[in-house]
DNA sequence: ATTGATTTGTTCGTATGTATC
DNA sequence: GGATACATACGAACAAATCAA
């Protein structure tokens, strides 16, 4: 229940529904019929969102920031989520669409045994006509047993949540600077041996098998990626 | 308390005590002597450090991976937290202290008014005696009245721990590749317009005031920034 | 394959502490 | 100092997934 309290609340912040300061926690509660603990655990969802400040005696604040840029990618947000980036969802134009078996190097990127068969999906990514990012990203076969054709052009998450009800539970990112061989180069315009942000991600199910893990290059100029962390203050 | 157990936990586990599986919550009830929902509570600053995967009816795993190797960075964990790299404290060389006012430029990465006299560090970072990265950091005067020489040498997060009782407590952080001028390739000893990773990070305190901002350029070849997010399902 | 025990996930109520206003 | 608002902690109950007999 936390998560719809989380996603109303998260969605209000978007529409502006709260100039600066959200409602106190006892007005949240009124609002959604709920106790505060759960108030507090939907707030904790929206905090590690990266658009609440909470200012203990004080109250919440939403933090405006991250959000407006076209070329900044909020990290704190589940990946899944990330598929709708501000100013719309991504258009997908497929480069490959095939089976391997990992290689030292892609096992080691999948966290998965060497020889492991994988669907391989390379896509350039648009944002309103205008290519984003290059995404390469894998599926073990005995995981996700079949990808649609249709999928692979469209939303591959989609996809997956509505046949096999597989949803991803955690990730694990690791950001680098990526150099780009001749065909990357040629495939996003730019010259080989030119350095791009890249992303490279695996994606657990919540009983902690990999469906899924992926390397994207963003080609975008002045590109960043948000997140947003908490100092937990563990000394005394 | 729940911030003491937590960092027990978290203490264990890098010092290996636990295989592969955590204990029960129900073990850790009683071996801490505290109520179940503290413990949980514990586990979620744990699991928020990336060092957990919690399997509902199975029980709480170790992720052992983004840990061993120094060109790996955390970043799930707090800002101060990461002074400590694996591998040992950085050391530092000092190349620029001084004051200065924010320019356009700089008052849009601290979130800042145009204007405002800021202390300037900039200094190269060491790990093991090999560089590591370059990083240039501002702290509003009215905010931190007073930085000394030594603890610009050493630890500012320590001294202004220590002397002000000042920590923070968020973290806003921003990933790009940053081109290198003239200056800043000297400095790290590549050449000017080459490109590296770079991270800005705004750091606040509980009361929302920004008390630090930085940009630190990290030099290592095939260095890569890690963190871990939950995919917070919120649709049915 | 079913059942029962174990283990984590969610929600509630309540009480007390601490910072802000 | 008093009222307000967030932070922490405990106990209890039931749900849901896993695991083992």
């Amino acid at each position: 229940m936390y998560h719809e309290v989380a996603e109303s609340i998260i969605q209000a912040i978007l529409k502006n529904q709260y100039e600066d300061k959200l409602p106190t926690e006892k007005e949240l509660v009124e609002e959604y019929g709920v106790s505060r603990n759960t108030v507090r655990k939907a707030l904790d969802v929206v905090f590690a969102h990266g658009m609440l400040r909470r200012v203990r005696g004080s109250g919440y604040y939403v933090i405006k920031k991250p959000l407006q840029s076209a070329k900044v990618l909020n990290m704190s947000i589940g990946f899944d989520e990330n598929s709708m980036v501000s100013g719309g969802p991504l258009k997908s134009k497929v480069v490959q669409f095939d089976t391997i078996e990992t290689n030292e190097d892609l096992a080691a990127r999948g966290n998965l045994p060497l020889g492991t068969k994988v669907y391989r999906v390379i896509r350039l990514r648009y944002l309103e006509e205008r290519l984003y990012s290059l995404e390469e990203s894998y599926f073990p076969r005995d995981v996700v047993p079949y990808l649609s054709d249709e999928s692979v052009q469209n939303s591959i998450f989609s996809f997956l949540r509505e046949t096999y009800q597989m949803t991803g539970d955690t990730t694990e990112n690791y950001v680098h600077v990526q150099a780009l061989d001749e065909r990357y180069a040629e495939l996003v315009g730019k010259k080989e041996g030119d350095q791009a942000l890249g992303l490279d991600a695996i994606n657990y199910l919540a009983n902690g098998t990999v469906f899924n893990f992926s390397r994207t290059i963003f080609v975008y100029d002045s590109f960043a990626l948000y997140y947003h962390t908490q100092n937990i203050d563990v000394k005394k």
